[in-house]
DNA sequence: AGCTAATCGAGACGGTACGTCGCGTCTTACG
DNA sequence: CGTAAGACGCGACGTACCGTCTCGATTAGCT
């Protein structure tokens, strides 16, 4: 009679938030984006493509860029780990070359880089983004920084902020204006900004 | 002097194009992108501040975008010319320091910084923020590193393009993240990247 | 005995129809129409107002005209009853005067306009309101008339249905357009119709 | 002369009103509710169906009620007229029989049942319906009514208002409970209103 | 000196998307 | 079972801007 222990798997809907409706929300905004472009990313394009009616999105996000936020995130966090554990020299110039790579060729680069434009023209955006987004980031890549020049595998030049900002910040532009980021250029900078002026 | 007498407030324009509209239009494009944000710089709203008919508007600008642009290049030419003349290693680190004073403090800042943003939405955008802004500019900043090369103010490790994108990227980002930019980093960068390895 | 002691408030349904939740929605339904109108007289509201669940609302009503409809057909047989034994000339000249102030002033008046309009909206509740309270009424009102008439307290010049048209039709039709119904034309109406022309 | 010289005629349309998108409205909004009832008459129904934008239709109407309103006083005007120059009893007596014709045949009668429903349901609706509508309509019939009675044509036993309700009171309720009225009907209440008791 | 052509303010127009409300159906967990 | 709770697909609401258009007025420059 206790029966079916803890939690039997059950197939749910109804009276509970629709999984599958969360999950054919983020696919079609991620695809919309992917598609058509940020100007396409209306969230009537979105119910439709989703199959999905408006007021069930407005139920869930506030709009749509906490959508983008959450793909950005998921994705993020899978494809784009922050180096943790005793990081070394060369783990945290994969991550920067991971950057490049991820910003350059993997869609949800292109959402980072829309919601990085978004922040721009709306303060709200801009406000869930480095709550969301940007902070908890640069709290894992400070540590990354930390623990590495803990270790002596890396020794920073500048703050660790700058330090992020200088490594990243040519990348994010390059990016933001349509060029691609040569290896070498990445090579540089990160051997400039992670060691110390030998002299 | 002869003239105006009967008509008391508007002398209407005639013929030619009227300069005090093409005027108001600039101004008030500018005045509405730093009061009330990007989201806010409708044509309407444009036409209504600037007491001009939207027609008068669509008639000589294809999108609110070339009208930032026409605002923009004005602003950039007057308020951060790009040093031309001999230029010295003192007068590239000052372009530097200029640049993000630009982007943190000048209204016309906050324009390019909305151009950057719009062009990650519309491929028109960036087209034209390409061709119209960003390619003249970059010619010339690369004429300022090649002169301040042949004369021997500065010694840059990277290619021209790379350099000016690693030493404006992280300006840039900054400023597109909400932050300042501290004398301190544009100093190391500048020293990073326009000086060859000691060694 | 398990008893009513354990919980406090609530004294939940069980296995049969839940007469306090049957009450609270024909009340909520007859204080929302009085207090804000039909158009606030969604089935949202009634639910949110009795604190009852949308779905026993729709279990038991097809839709909110069959809510009024039970609250109207028990008002008009408390309020409003058809003079049934041995009417009087008076009596019949009474129902008269109490149909005019029924619609006037009693709220249960107000339920009766509004499902005549909505009955003109809706296909559904001209068959419903004709069923269940035009056609049972008219019934009784025809006995009513055919009594008198026998027991020679009235004189009608005209078939039934057209005598009870003519006397409560210029009520109906003042109530409709906001007027008030004096005595007199009650008198006047009465006067003319169930009398014999004398000459 | 008199013919097509002074206005030649232009198939104009831009800045001023477009004639023919205002009929298309109307048509649309009669036709809508002939063939699917007041339900199907949505803002989106009448639009879709005008081809014609949503807010070309709130731009120059509050709500549908006043697009019903502008083609109801026009069919009236047109169909339903008042006898208003030296009205007979004939003329009278003819004027009811054309009010119920109208209630009971023309589409425009449905118009006018709906928006006396709509006026129970929303008193925006009703003070409309009044201003525009039923005051106008009653003045002239009050009009009617006194010149018969100068001639000597008619001799009215109730106050002109009370003469009018109790006269088209009848009628509008059959139309408004789905039942015909027949000429005789209309006949009866006409004799025994307009002409004092012999006795 | 009148005619032509272009500009301008004004604003109507057909559209698309916005964010909200209520509909009627449904599923769950509780009693 | 009936119930409270509430998610869901749906469709209409009334509003804001879009980009196009047509008006009537104004004013140069060219016959």
């Amino acid at each position: 009679m206790s029966g079916a222990s803890s939690q039997p798997p059950r197939p749910r809907s109804g009276n509970r938030r629709d999984e599958a409706a969360r999950l054919a929300v983020l696919h079609a905004a991620d695809d919309l984006l992917a598609e058509h472009g940020f100007s396409a990313l209306t969230i009537e394009a979105i119910a439709r493509r989703a199959g999905v009616a408006k007021q069930t999105i407005y139920r869930w996000w506030p709009s749509k860029v906490e959508i983008l936020l959450d793909t950005l995130i998921e994705d993020s966090r899978k494809r784009l780990p922050v180096p943790a554990d005793n990081p070394t020299a060369d783990s945290i110039r994969g991550y920067v070359h991971d950057f490049a790579r991820f910003l350059g060729d993997d869609p949800a680069g292109k959402v980072l880089l829309a919601l990085i434009a978004q922040a721009q023209h709306d303060p709200g955006t801009a406000e869930s983004f480095h709550q969301r987004y940007l902070a908890p980031r640069r709290d894992q890549e400070r540590d990354m920084l930390a623990h590495g020049a803990e270790d002596g595998q890396i020794s920073p030049r500048l703050d660790p902020d700058a330090t992020i900002d200088a490594l990243l910040g040519p990348i994010v532009y390059r990016a933001l204006t349509g060029s691609s980021v040569p290896g070498s250029l990445v090579d540089t900078l990160v051997d400039d900004l992670l060691r110390p002026r030998p002299n």
